[in-house]
DNA sequence: CGTTATGATGAAAACGTTAACATTTATAGT
DNA sequence: ACTATAAATGTTAACGTTTTCATCATAACG
């Protein structure tokens, strides 16, 4: 392996100065520093980045911590997280993805080892991680789960906006009775998308139901569940807004396995878009949440930390946005006089 | 930031043996040991990897390569292959992950950044990038793809068995007239998908028919045609093999737009088990082939290959197997006065 | 022409660890 | 008790960089 040593000699001058001619350091004449470029790629040199970590206290590396890789629902976030990620991440630098609760994830976090780090959030569970990053004092940014805490950099979808656009939708397409399967309760996202929702709701003049919101927590069975206890009612609603795609997924079971049709009789709504909104029958209208976006966008703030680590951290939330398939039909029944007694 | 030398100088010894005694070496006193390991959690010391590796000449990174993060039907691989290294590989090793074709991928490979590397691969494209690690001398295990070059080491599913137990369910539930659509000509994957299938046939005692075989190219969009060339025939085949999922899913398309109904008029059955494959109406019966479970020993063979980088590389191949859905229905009809002219 | 500022290069130290070699201390054999 | 051997620890150099500080030209100035 050749070190700037070799070089030095190949070119006749001290190894500092290719050192220096190789970081492109203003100390150097400029003639000079081509000529050592030239030589140090003919000779195809590499630079060690354990010396140069060793002396810089650098590590080089920025740390992705995925909560509960396990998950099957977590699969497309990898994808497209990595993809905004490199999309903003200068290429030398190195990239390593690790569970948070893989064996080992708490200990190894230490600023020798990770220049920054992102941690895609899924629940409410990473917070222990979280705030073990903190402590730590290495720049850290979370993604994709909207914090409290002012203190910790984040950058999340704005899951009120987008509560709001499926409702909103619902409502443009004629339908007046519109209910809710709720997410997890106790995660900012449940509450967010059923505020939005609400918010959707009442701002069309529309006064909300208690029997349209049915409990779930974001699982395909609970999304069955809740369809079914919907399907009871006297008043079906007409369209049903699910906390996220599984839930949707349930549902849209539910339907089929007591000959309901959808969107004929009765319209769903998803929420996240996972790559297999699109392949399910009939294809689910949904809100779509970019992932690849919002993991750009906190890398560029990580890397903005990195620099800066004592400006206060910012709060981010990325517009979401309605996909429309086919999962929503125009409602035709007369909506004047269903207004407050909706779809009989 | 703490030091061997400021463990050395609480306990009283030198760094050197601090080092030994943390590294478990058995030149030292299990007593002294115990003594310098309960100093040293104390201080909290967390030892400084870029040192490490600069004396070792170790990287202590493994680098994951992917061919084309961009495509979509690469996703699931991601969490998966994610789960089944990390199964394997010892905490203090790192991950990192890239795209073959990120920038700078090719440049960043050298055997003092990664001690061993895994490509996930998907398609002869990758091939470029294969042997350009291979001859930086880094060790080396492809995985997914099944590889010729006998100097490779190499772990993919065994597509053959896969397509054979494809064509042995159909034949299984009845039927006789069998189709295949094919994949991207070309493609290791393709050819010995479509040898399984008619290994099968042959086994069974059927002669395989020429206007069964209808190319395709793994999208889609190549599904829906050939579904569409085979339903104009005049002996329509009763049961599909698609050479993969997302041909299997254009299939169906094509099947529901024409009011031919899945499985009750031709059974339908894929390959790869995509997450999405659950989730099709109806369900999809296709072959699982466990992408953790081959990261999981691709990742074992990379380490074993790491410690004896001379001997002989190995090619493995693991069972595939057949995940029973909905899309494949019994084929009632008389199988005898049906040969060749099978479901008008 | 001599002084001084400036621009370019070099020498040596430092980063935190492991490893080769040297030294001390304990153990055993006679 | 005295050496020979083994076990435990210590000294020092090395890994490949960057950085601090020193040196040497060269140009600028009066």
């Amino acid at each position: 392996m050749i070190t700037i040593k070799d070089i030095a000699r190949a070119a006749g001058v001290s190894h500092t100065t290719v050192s220096r001619a190789l970081n492109g350091s203003p100390l150097i004449k400029p003639v000079t520093r081509e000529r050592i470029a030239k030589i140090a790629s003919d000779m195809n040199y590499v630079p060690n980045y354990s010396a140069k970590n060793l002396v810089t206290r650098k590590s080089n590396t920025i740390g992705l911590f995925f909560s509960s890789i396990e998950q099957g629902t977590s699969s497309s976030f990898l994808a497209d997280a990595l993809k905004g990620i490199r999309r903003e991440l200068d290429e030398h630098y190195m990239l390593t993805m690790s569970g948070i609760d893989d064996p080992g994830s708490l200990e190894s976090i230490n600023p020798r080892r990770y220049d920054g780090i992102l941690v895609m959030s899924q629940s409410e569970l990473d917070n222990r991680f979280i705030y073990h990053v903190q402590s730590a004092d290495i720049p850290l940014v979370v993604l994709n789960r909207q914090l409290d805490d002012p203190s910790i950099a984040n950058v999340a979808s704005d899951d009120r906006v987008g509560g709001r656009a499926a409702a909103d939708h619902a409502f443009e397409c004629g339908h007046r009775a519109i209910a809710i399967i709720e997410g997890k309760s106790g995660f900012k996202s449940s509450s967010e998308r059923r505020l939005g929702y609400t918010d959707s709701l009442l701002s069309h003049g529309i006064s909300p139901n208690p029997d349209y919101f049915v409990p779930g927590d974001y699982s395909i069975e609970s999304g069955y569940a809740a369809m079914n206890a919907l399907l009871d009612l006297n008043n079906r609603p007409t369209a049903v807004f699910c906390g996220n795609d599984d839930m949707a997924i349930g549902a849209m079971n539910a339907c089929f396995d007591r000959g309901v049709h959808v969107p004929g009789d009765v319209s769903l709504i998803g929420f996240d878009d996972m790559i297999f909104a699109r392949y399910t029958n009939p294809p689910l209208t949904t809100i779509h949440k970019s992932v690849s976006e919002i993991a750009a966008e906190g890398t560029k703030l990580l890397l903005q930390r990195m620099e800066q680590p004592h400006v206060r951290p910012i709060q981010r939330l990325l517009g979401s946005k309605l996909v429309q398939r086919r999962s929503v039909a125009k409602f035709a029944g007369s909506n004047e006089h269903r207004l407050g007694s909706a779809a009989e």
